[in-house]
DNA sequence: GACAATTACATAACATGTTATATAAGAAGT
DNA sequence: ACTTCTTATATAACATGTTATGTAATTGTC
C-alpha cells in the first residue's frame, strides 16, 4: 500500500487535504440525494437551502450566502433556472439586480429535501463527526477513516422505503 | 451582511465547507510559495513532496500517494514534465508503467522548499489551527474566523528578507 | 502458444470553483 | 444635465478535480 503522503505530511497540505476530503463528502452525500429521488447536483443544494431560508435573493446575495464569488453562483442559477427550480427576474427599483426565487417545482423540491434527504444526510455526517473531539488532524484521520470503514450512504437512515 | 449558510446548515453542509474551506487555504498557501519565488501551482507540490519523500514512482503510484484518480495524476505530472521538474520514463521490465522522478531543478525546487517555504506554511497553518480542541464544526468556523481576522500570509514566518 | 482477462496510462467530457475583465445601470459631483 | 465613479451581473479563460471509456502491455488459462 502506497503511503498517502497529503496525510502524512500534516499541516502543509491541509488545504489540499480539506479540500479532497470535502470533495469526497459531497460526493457520498450525491448519492444519498440520488436514493431520495432528489434529482439535483449537490452543489446546486446551498443555493435552494439559502432561498428557502432568507427568501428572494439577489445572485450577488446568494454568492455571499453561499460564500462563492459572484461569477460561481451567475452560473449555478442559470443551470437552476434551465431546471426550472428557480425564476429570474430583473429587480423593479434596480435594472442590475436580478431576484432569484423559488418556483412551485422548485419549493416542492426544497420541501421533499427537508422532509425526507436533508435528515437522513445530517444523521449520516453527524453519525460521521459528532464524537470527534481531539486536534483537527486527528479528526480529519478518524473521518477519512470512517468514510472508508462505511460510506456515508450505509449511515443514512433512509426515510423512503430501503431497496435492501 | 447575508447570513453565511453553509456555515449556518451544519452537517448538512459539511462537504461543501470542507472543499471551500480547503480551495481558500490552498489559494492563500499560493500566495505563500509565491513570496519564496516557488513558481509552482500549490496543487503540484503533494506530488513532488511524494517523489522526494518515495523515490521515483509510477504514476499510477503517485495517484495513490497523492489521493486523487489516474487521470488527475497523469495530467498533473504532464505539467510537472513541462516544467522539466519531473522525468517521466517508460518502465523497463513493464512498459506499460511510466516512472516518475525528480529532475535536477525539480530537486532544486524541493530543496528550497523544505528549507524556506515549507516551515513557512507548516507554521502558518500551525498557528491558525494548532489550539482548537472541540468538535469539528466549531474548528471550522474557528478557522474560517481566524483566516479573515489574519491571512496565513501573515502567520508565515518568512525566511527570506521579508519586502516589508 | 493463442485468446481472454486484467492492469496501466491516456483521453474526452463534464463539474465546480477561481480570477480578470466587459457591460450596463445607478449614484454622485460639478 | 453631463461626466465620472461604483455596483451588479455576464463572460472568458483557466485550475483542478471527477467519471467513463479507449488502448496497449502483461498475465493467466486451456
Amino acid at each position: 500500500m502506497t503511503e498517502d503522503i497529503v496525510r502524512r505530511l500534516g499541516y502543509l497540505t491541509l488545504g489540499t487535504r480539506l479540500r479532497r476530503l470535502g470533495e469526497r463528502i459531497q460526493a457520498d452525500t450525491q448519492r444519498i440525494l440520488d436514493d431520495h429521488e432528489l434529482a439535483i447536483p449537490s452543489a446546486q443544494f446551498p443555493f435552494l437551502a439559502a432561498i428557502d431560508r432568507l427568501g428572494p435573493q439577489t445572485i450577488g446575495d446568494l454568492a455571499r450566502a453561499v460564500g462563492v464569488t459572484q461569477p460561481g453562483a451567475t452560473r449555478t442559477i442559470l443551470q437552476l433556472e434551465e431546471s426550472k427550480l428557480v425564476l429570474v427576474v430583473p429587480s423593479d427599483e434596480d435594472q442590475r439586480r436580478k431576484v432569484v426565487s423559488l418556483t412551485a417545482k422548485g419549493k416542492d423540491l426544497v420541501m421533499v429535501g427537508k422532509r425526507a434527504a436533508w435528515p437522513a444526510i445530517e444523521h449520516a455526517v453527524r453519525d460521521l463527526c459528532h464524537k470527534l473531539n481531539g486536534p483537527l488532524l486527528d479528526q480529519l484521520t478518524a473521518i477519512e477513516d470512517g468514510l472508508i470503514d462505511q460510506p456515508l450512504r450505509h449511515r443514512a437512515k433512509l426515510k423512503k422505503e430501503p431497496n435492501t
